[in-house]
DNA sequence: AACCAGGCGCATA
DNA sequence: TATGCGCATGGT
């Protein structure tokens, strides 16, 4: 993998195992829309761009400083060797059948306050109406960035509302819970940063003292937010495929990246029949 | 322990 | 066009 930069594009050439439409939109991340082109529009980490993808060149166009090239790396992950996670996968029968169907699928890493206010935002919830909560919070409460573009709001902004003042998300009974997570995370009762690198079930633990996270949401935050691959989250389309096809529980070959077979089996299931 | 809370997409009628 | 179902969590 090799890549050029310059204050309006990032060019990534050589990516191994990524699909952009594919990951954009499999349900992990809320704020990216598909343009006429057939790039993709988003906003994250409080810049937003445009991507478009050839094969395995992929190219970001945006506003650019130095380093931000590896934001977006990160973004996607490009450091992680998929294509031995996903060999490694494949030893499952069901696991290499979901891998072929979906090659290119990624877990994003994304930032993770956008991560678990998203995730409590989708308990109970659809996708097109998670999108329009999201974009409301932050049209609503993100920083204008031009261009029609907001940056998702932070803890800190978030922590100093009422559940009144998030009336105009329409987020109904999730409202509170917003409040809650922000005020926590803010105040530091909740150290996103660390739950990146400490045991996992402590994270766990740290992350359901939030109202509205329970155990998938708290899944949910550690998967797509503190990077933690480990991570498991069991929605009602996974529940389905472990009672099918693993009664027995995962196979040994997710041990440590049961996160990123889980992202490949829910869009396989929830994608075939 | 079953149900509701806000509301919308979706499948079915 | 109307009707009911599913959604994930906390509180009753």
């Amino acid at each position: 993998m090799t890549v050029n930069f310059d204050k309006k594009t990032i060019v990534f050439r050589n990516v191994d195992a990524l699909n952009i439409p594919l990951s954009l939109d499999c349900g992990q991340a809320f704020r990216w829309s598909e343009n006429s082109d057939g790039s993709w529009h988003g906003v994250a980490f409080g810049k937003a761009v445009d991507i478009s993808q050839k094969e395995d060149k992929i190219v970001i166009n945006g506003s650019f400083c130095e380093g931000d090239e590896q934001i977006w790396a990160d973004y996607f992950d490009l450091d992680r060797d998929y294509s031995a996670v996903c060999e490694n996968l494949k030893k499952d029968s069901h696991l290499k059948t979901a891998i072929e169907a979906y090659p290119g699928i990624r877990i994003l890493r994304q930032d993770s306050w956008e991560a678990l206010c998203s995730f409590i935002i989708s308990q109970n919830n659809n996708i097109p109406r998670i999108k329009g909560i999201v974009e409301r919070l932050c049209v609503h409460f993100g920083e204008d960035l031009g261009n029609g573009d907001f940056s998702f709001p932070s803890a800190e902004k978030l922590s100093a509302l009422t559940v009144d003042d998030l009336a105009p998300l329409r987020s109904g009974f999730r409202a509170k819970y917003i409040i809650d997570a922000a005020q926590k995370v803010a105040g530091g009762e909740v150290d996103l940063q660390k739950l990146s690198c400490c045991d996992i079930d402590e994270a766990r633990e740290e992350l359901i003292r939030i109202k509205g996270v329970g155990a998938k949401v708290a899944e949910c935050a550690l998967l797509y937010g503190c990077g933690r691959v480990d991570a498991f989250p069991v929605d009602v389309w996974v529940r389905r495929i472990m009672s099918e096809l693993y009664p027995d529980g995962l196979p040994e070959c997710t041990k440590g990246v049961e996160g990123i077979a889980q992202q490949f089996l829910f869009h396989w299931r929830r994608n075939v029949e």
